[in-house]
DNA sequence: TATTTTGTGTTAACCGGTTGACATTTAATC
DNA sequence: GATTAAATGTCAACCGGTTAACACAAAATA
């Protein structure tokens, strides 16, 4: 009992009894075809259980219908959907996807950008949380961002951070909080969720409130999340409002406060942000603002997929966002 | 300013005056090479910017370090977790990632499984909640399948069911429930998962207790498990504990509850299943069985590593599961 | 009947690397 | 000085499709 061959073209075309140009003519549908032929080709492929092999058709075409994405971890609802649409939309355009996970790595990064560009990937959509890497300025292909400002040629694809921020501050103020703390990732990323730390500045001012705002980077582990979070109640025990860049840590902020004594939402009051499905499912209680994660992974795809088939640079695209009423406000 | 070319291996050994031989024996690490001549390629490669086409050594080598994933939906904590943990893994191993959502649609999946395998992946790791779909048994592949039975060839990878369904059904009986209700995917499918409901039978009857299981497809929209889980409570008025086969479930089963006007744990006592990270950090009440999902994802690489490679068929692992003490019970 | 359209075959170049075979030069060892 | 090992080059075949060019026959149309 050998290895059964994988059968090959030139098997098809034998024993459908053409040549193996007419086979390749049936699977591209190029050039004039009778009946006849198409069927007795499709037969023989039939009964060799033939596959065309799309690594020498990527070759000759020199397109793989391949997209990389290279996201922070799927190991998060706001990615993991964020992922799972735009794998979904690519797939029904044809498209394949090459995932990366780069964990905020900036290293990772560049070697998942190089090593899929190496792949021939016929495009990219990138959404980690880093510093503008400048390997992607080289990249002489079609990338799309995903709430992440890279250069003047890569279009990016947001939600309203401004009117997030903002409709959060404001959430928690007029609900009667007075020292709204505000916690974010590192002021020095070039990322639109930026404009939320400065909605929630703006807005604070535009109240007569200070605005406390502490940064943290997005990958470090749950134990430091926790230090992190403790020290700013050691720091301000009077916190009575806090608007929190994303729900996990939100989560992990509602647990640590409940360890300390504070009641949700009567002496605290807590805004996440992002409202993934998986995360309102599990935490439906959590008051926060929605990104229209979906309406982002089709926004991007589109656009991207534009970029491929007539290099049409489209624009910037900011979509809106909402606010999902919990019971933590 | 016209297309920048990309630079190929030929571009490569002009510039740095060496011939197309030499320069892929450098790439290759093959014969004698002086490190004058290395540093010259090397030199000429990053002026150059130059990136191998993976493509064309792909079709050469007949092998392309991918490897195929199939799973229902990364928008999910405990698949998420289970792909970003492989992921990783492979991608440490020299493999790239490619990614299939198969929604649980058995026709969704065979197209996954045939376009993976035109992609020429060197691998593939299952994770669906179908049926043996037969053109896996053609598939003349190294394939590892992670709880989820396919055939005699197909190692599977999977925590332990049965003591996982054991323990979470002691716990609630431990704690004074006795009209318990079990709700699973469909008794149909093949998974390893199905021992937890052996094990929940097993231990009602052991108790003397009377096992109620209810049965609903992994994939139905939310509001379509809300009617499922509505309609339990309505046939069940009485319950007082209940074993969740996942932890999203488990959410919306506590979220029913409460709107019902059961209090938990008190009035009735919830476990979950699967514990991801995710899922833990949002919802750390929840009590539920811990799955050990990125032991799990590790093992299946290994194992699909070791069967590209060596061609030798691991067994069958089954890796210990742990309770989750949260506040539901 | 002449002309056009349709259907199929043959051949060879091409995509961009990899590799084996063989030749040649230089450096190291006996 | 002879022998061996090290370093590099040339050349061509190969991986498995795609495609342009050209040839030719049969069917449809003028």
């Amino acid at each position: 009992m050998g290895e059964i061959m994988k059968a090959k073209i030139d098997d098809v075309a034998k024993l459908a009894g053409v040549s193996k140009t007419t086979v390749s003519r049936v699977m591209n549908k190029r050039g004039y075809l009778s009946e006849k032929t198409i069927k007795k080709v499709h037969d023989a492929m039939d009964e060799l259980n033939y596959q065309p092999n799309v690594v020498a058709r990527q070759l000759f075409k020199q397109e793989t219908k391949l997209v990389g994405l290279i996201f922070p971890t799927v190991n998060n609802p706001f990615f993991g959907q964020l992922v799972a649409t735009m794998e979904k939309k690519l797939f029904s355009k044809g498209f394949k996807v090459l995932l990366g996970d780069s964990m905020n790595d900036p290293e990772k990064e560049k070697l998942y950008l190089r090593e899929l560009m190496a792949h021939q990937v016929d495009g990219l959509i990138v959404g980690a949380h880093n510093q503008g890497i400048k390997e992607y300025q080289n990249a002489n292909l079609p990338i799309i961002a995903i709430d992440r400002i890279m250069n003047n040629d890569i279009p990016v694809v947001s939600s309203d951070n401004y009117q997030g921020g903002k409709m959060a501050t404001e959430l928690l103020i007029k609900n009667g909080a007075k020292v709204i703390i505000h916690t974010n990732g590192p002021k020095t990323l070039q990322t639109p969720a930026q404009k939320r730390y400065q909605a929630y500045e703006d807005t604070m001012i535009q109240y007569g409130l200070k605005p406390i705002t502490y940064t943290v980077d997005f990958n470090v582990s749950y134990e430091q999340k926790a230090k992190f979070l403790k020290n700013i109640f050691k720091e301000h025990p009077d916190v009575d409002g806090m608007f929190i860049s994303n729900d996990v840590d939100a989560a992990q902020a509602i647990d640590i406060a409940g360890d300390l004594g504070y009641k949700v939402p009567e002496d605290l009051k807590i805004v996440g942000y992002d409202g993934a499905e998986a995360t309102r499912i599990l935490l439906p209680n959590l008051t926060t603002i929605i990104q229209p994660i979906d309406r982002m992974a089709e926004t991007a795809v589109n656009m991207l997929v534009a970029r491929i088939s007539n290099n049409d640079a489209g624009e910037n695209k900011v979509l809106p966002v909402k606010v999902w009423r919990g019971k933590t406000v």
